[in-house]
DNA sequence: TTTATAAATTGGTATATACCAATTTCAAGG
DNA sequence: CCTTGAAATTGGTATATACCAATTTATAAA
């Protein structure tokens, strides 16, 4: 049926579609192609390399994770233009450029809102009855039109109600918070992880699903140390680094 | 040839890849695999589910990235018995217990040491002449024989020479960097974000390639403030928890 | 019993093919 | 010039099949 499989016998090199990533990965380097071009098609590709279209397809999508690339369906593939080029060839890694996110425009638009009863888990962290309401908020932070994270907001219902709408009219939670009696208020602690973005999220920050997100979980405090809210969300990682 | 596909009209719902994954997520929840316990094989589970082993695999790829599986090629697909689970089939995430790493017995080896000449990062980041000799030495940390890092850490070759063979010898930096008229030194600052591992850095923390690494960048200070030594790592995402 | 070897199992890679779905392109119509 | 809609392009999903590579299991030899 297909022509008996020449694996190992190959006649380039290691074979394989590790070999095509890092040949393509190199073409890029290179500057074949240029930051912001589009790469001709997969099945082009597939024909140039020798190799089958699920091959092809499989040494892109390691690029796209590594960030080099950027795949748009019924588009194509793209060359990274802000070319993050954490990756060098060797086992040595280098960081993008500060995104200075202190100049950039930061907007925050509320997704969702709802009443929710408490699971074990935010209850604990708010410090209230499993079970209790809390108002659930789920937001998206922009920096320049580009969505940097989503984070899913909880504090009480009976103390913060009506927040939501306070949030959309005032679009600062801190301006709106102050109708509750909280004039300031910090973060107690902040646990940080890496992990594989939902499909939501990969949705609301616009980023491939192939690209791990900054996750983190916090609360917030008070000036007297009572607990406001409590934060899970996640950042995108192309396009975040977090400093300490 | 084959059955001329008949996608979207199945029988199976909303079909695909995701469908199974959904599936299997949701049989290992209800316990129907106990954690710990090996799965069917990629064939079996492709017939039980009356999809291509193509298709299965994706499917199995997809919770190996989320930390729900742990697949070892020539043995099988494991349900993970440290069951994270980090993701609730909303949208929301909840983070695993706090891996106490106060009370766990870590300990550092030495992968690799060398001289090689400054890159432009590395000598900006130490103050140094671009093309100056710095030794760069490759370390792996351990909590309780589990790797939880790789770093590669890089210092004036002048001022720390024989700096690997010290730390081989003492098996700590501290220690070590005392003959180098160093009593105490701190973290200036750390730059975090989240990234896909090499495949070095997946063997050395003896993680999927599927699941990502916590990458941080950062510098040493001693008291005067003068630069000992930079850092570029990551964190295995399914082990740790930073918490700042 | 232990060790060495062969066979079976299981995940990993690769090919060819077919059709779906989103996007882009382009020609016709207003 | 703009809009509409068909056609082409391009990535996404799926099937069947074959062979490679690491591991495990069974078997034979010492």
């Amino acid at each position: 049926m297909e022509e008996k499989n020449r694996q190992g016998e190959g006649a380039k090199a290691a074979g394989g579609w590790a070999a095509v990533a890092a040949e393509l990965r190199s073409a890029i380097g290179e500057g074949k192609h240029a930051p912001g071009s589009r790469l001709p098609s997969e099945r082009a590709l597939s024909e140039q390399f020798g190799v089958s279209r699920v091959t092809m397809r499989r040494a892109i999508a390691e690029l796209e994770g590594e960030g080099l690339l950027r795949v748009a369906r019924g588009s194509g593939a793209y060359v990274r233009c802000d070319m993050p080029v954490r990756f060098q060839l060797g086992d040595k890694v280098r960081f993008s450029k500060n995104l200075t996110a202190a100049d950039a425009n930061l907007t925050r638009k509320l997704v969702s809102a709802r009443d929710v009863p408490a699971n074990a888990d935010v209850a604990a962290r708010l410090n209230l009855q499993p079970g209790e309401t809390v108002l659930e908020m789920c937001a998206v932070a922009y920096a320049d039109a580009l969505p940097v994270s989503v984070v899913m907001r909880s504090c009480s219902a009976q103390r913060f109600r009506g927040l939501a709408e306070k949030f959309v009219a005032m679009s600062s939670f801190t301006a709106a918070l102050k109708d509750y009696g909280v004039t300031d208020y910090w973060r107690r602690s902040t646990d940080i992880t890496a992990r594989m973005p939902t499909e939501a999220e990969a949705r609301l920050l616009q980023q491939s699903r192939l690209m791990p997100v900054l996750a983190y979980a916090g609360e917030d405090i008070d000036a007297e140390g009572t607990i406001i809210s409590c934060q899970i969300g996640c950042f995108a990682s192309e396009r975040v680094v977090v400093t300490v």
